[in-house]
DNA sequence: ATACCTGCAAATGGTTTGCGAAGTT
DNA sequence: AACTTCGCAAACCATTTGCAGGTAT
């Protein structure tokens, strides 16, 4: 049993199959996939799901921490499995996601909203490039 | 006559009735207003006006770069006059949006790119925020 | 004159929701 | 049995768009 279905049964959910599912599906997903992209996932292991469920388990997955809900400037959502603090870079070629963390970039988010007279709740930060290749 | 106008002349637009009022409204806004926001102030000036108008020339405006549009995390957009880079900090609790500037985070910004083999084309930043009461 | 613009209303598209049926505990 | 949860289809809602009439240049 994963991590997150143990966690989903504390949290008094019905372990039902759709949610097996896509709890399958996040395991095995190394990405950022949109709701149709879970959504195709978990046809694939079960055809007779439907999308409504997919958005609702995923915003209830959300609500409970499970994932993170991402919408970078596209349109439609992202899901992740959460995991440690971290910020992204979207490739503007590829739409691929890659992942980053900076130490030195949260001292300075905290202190900018402190000099603001605000406590940091949470943050935005997405930064949108091209791939530098060496022979350009 | 605005700045922006004359700006608009240049680009090649016809200087309209709908589109004047626009450019005052957002000539006398200060703040990052909604495009339901552009759109009341706009009617107390024209009532005549068309919400499709106001989409059409605050995407247009953003185009040019007259404007810039935010999708903070709210469902909908905002947008301001251009002005010189920043970013926003957002309070929480009142939906006031405050602007700040950083070079450090500019730096830092461009470096993780660097580091990541991408070159920075563009970013999102947005800090949420709880105002710091002196008494608690 | 002729592009370009506008208002209106209909269409879009991702997301949410009401409902009756089905499943979990 | 009691309460969730599901699939379906309809509803939502911000935004976009087709169209036919109007307007700046």
């Amino acid at each position: 049993m994963s991590n997150i279905e143990q966690r989903c049964i504390d949290a008094g959910l019905k372990m039902t199959a759709p949610r097996k599912v896509i709890l399958q599906v996040l395991a095995m997903a190394g990405d950022h996939p949109s709701v149709d992209e879970v959504y195709a996932r978990a046809k694939e292991i079960d055809s007779s799901i439907s999308i409504a469920t997919v958005y609702r388990t995923l915003g209830l997955f959300d609500e409970l921490g499970f994932v993170v809900r991402h919408e970078f400037q596209e349109g439609y959502s992202r899901y992740e499995v959460s995991s440690e603090h971290h910020h992204h870079l979207v490739d503007l070629e590829t739409g691929k996601v890659i992942e980053f963390k900076d130490e030195q970039i949260e001292k300075l988010k905290s202190k900018i909203a402190h000099d603001l007279g605000y406590e940091l709740v949470e943050c935005r930060l997405e930064l949108y490039g091209r791939k530098i290749k060496p022979d350009e």
